[in-house]
DNA sequence: AAGTGGTCTAGACCACGGG
DNA sequence: CCGTGGTCTAGACCACTTC
């Protein structure tokens, strides 16, 4: 049945993981379906429980399987739930996932979309500092910064969170510093402010999440996040520092040369456009 | 010495990890240190060795710790590398690498920039096989693609990834089917085959590597893939996907919303644009 | 209640690195 | 060489889901 392991040439291990690997692969099981007991695979490799779990973390890590516990551990559906897109063109605001996510994701058939708004008085350091414009040397009562968390929840479930920080000079005080869903966006606010966004950056990258964030998200292990940090400048102030965090399992960022038109949708019925 | 553990509270494991985290957190493990062994750990905390094992590994899937085979388990180093700029409205060619990255690395004090390159008959399917405009329902013949792969190293090991695909029908018997260094770019070359790009459009996921993959970057467990797919057209036609892979602590993206100039420069000196 | 994965142990032995 | 982490075992018991 297995072929069989060539003593030494790598660990049991492996070459479990490896058989797993392939059994996938070629369908032996199915998208979905429940993996053999890690009882019975101990069993077939003629190995113990322990080494089975081991290689089960190695595909778990490869997010090929999920593991539930006391349920068993499934072939990992492939994520359709592709999607989520952003044009640089547009403006992610703090706020307006409601009109631009929130309708496609029911149309998509989910239900539930919340958004909670929290805000912290916060200070600025590093990185963050540098990129709103604030000296980090400067003494802590003059790197103030206004943070406004929001959460976007689907099926009761975390699905992005987004954390908004304003210079405190330009924030404090107004609007921008109350807890509450503003509807026509912080980028109107801004404006309204005499703060009018005339150019913005962003910057992307990925990391694992803390098991904190984990949590929050209730993603499998070995799943990353993506983090977008949108710096927003008026004129040559910086205003704005958005930055939005993602699982990389359901969100795929799309930005565009020039207009995004209708070519884009051979990616499907999943793109979304934030703000034009 | 150890709070004690709050019994029941949460697992042996998750409890040294814990109290590891707060240890490098506050300083006492320091950056770059080697922490104790595992057995005096597994004394210390009255556990089996195991169990101060399966903790390590927490700490090591978080990138907090580096764990040598040999010789310890280390404090890992900020990864302050963080770097690599792509402006949309430039365009990431195949092999223009040399000419805006090499440069900028080696002013950084890397050396041994080496770029090399494959070429690949291949048969495009599923998501990308969309993507160039092809029907993947269409008979294997009809759907080739040339794929170019093209390693970037830095000092010996595997810096980033390219694989473009480019449409058969178009790239065929030309010159990006040559194993070979193209110094004018591929963009030049398909110009001057009758597919000059008008448009494209960048996608941007993260994901975790494969064990083949970690072993070609080099990069501990732990540490995503950034993966950048970029689809250039030429009028309506599809004339390439440029998948650049980067490990996510070498990398970031910088995308930015009209012309880039001297602001960006508050990320710091490590910001290199690829192609404008 | 039965079944499945999660935690933990004590110990043996292997593989790698330079304390 | 010695010390370090890596692999593997057999088994006990716990926690979760419901096959």
């Amino acid at each position: 049945m297995n072929s069989d392991r060539i003593s030494g040439s790598k660990s049991k291990r492996d070459w479990v993981a490896e058989s797993l690997r392939a059994r996938i692969g070629d369908g032996s099981y199915a998208e979905g379906a429940r993996l053999p007991t890690e009882e019975v695979l101990a069993e077939e490799f003629e190995i113990s429980r322990n080494t089975v779990r081991d290689a089960m973390k190695v595909l778990q890590n490869e997010g090929l399987v999920v593991i539930r516990h006391g349920s068993g551990t499934y072939v990992r559906n492939n994520q359709p739930i592709v999607h989520l897109a952003t044009s640089v063109h547009g403006y992610v605001d703090s706020e307006r996932f409601q009109r631009g996510y929130a309708p496609h994701m029911r149309a998509a058939g989910y239900d539930q979309i919340v958004e909670t708004v929290e805000i912290a008085l916060d200070t600025a350091s590093g990185a963050r500092a540098v990129r709103l414009g604030i000296d980090p040397e400067l003494p802590i009562a003059q790197r103030q910064v206004v943070k406004r968390i929001c959460d976007r929840f689907v099926e009761g479930q975390l699905w992005q969170r987004q954390v908004s920080h304003f210079p405190a000079t330009i924030a404090m005080n107004t609007e921008l510093s109350i807890p509450q869903h503003i509807e026509r966006g912080t980028r109107e606010v801004l404006r309204e402010l005499g703060y009018e966004r005339t150019w913005s950056y962003d910057l992307v990258s990925a990391r694992m999440p803390s098991p904190q964030e984990r949590q929050s998200f209730g993603t499998p292990p070995g799943l990353p996040l993506i983090v977008q940090d949108r710096i927003a400048y008026s004129g040559e102030q910086p205003i704005s520092d958005i930055q939005t965090v993602m699982p990389a399992d359901r969100h795929q960022l799309l930005y565009a040369e020039g207009e995004v038109d209708e070519r884009v949708l051979v990616l499907g019925s999943d793109v979304t456009l934030i703000e034009r």
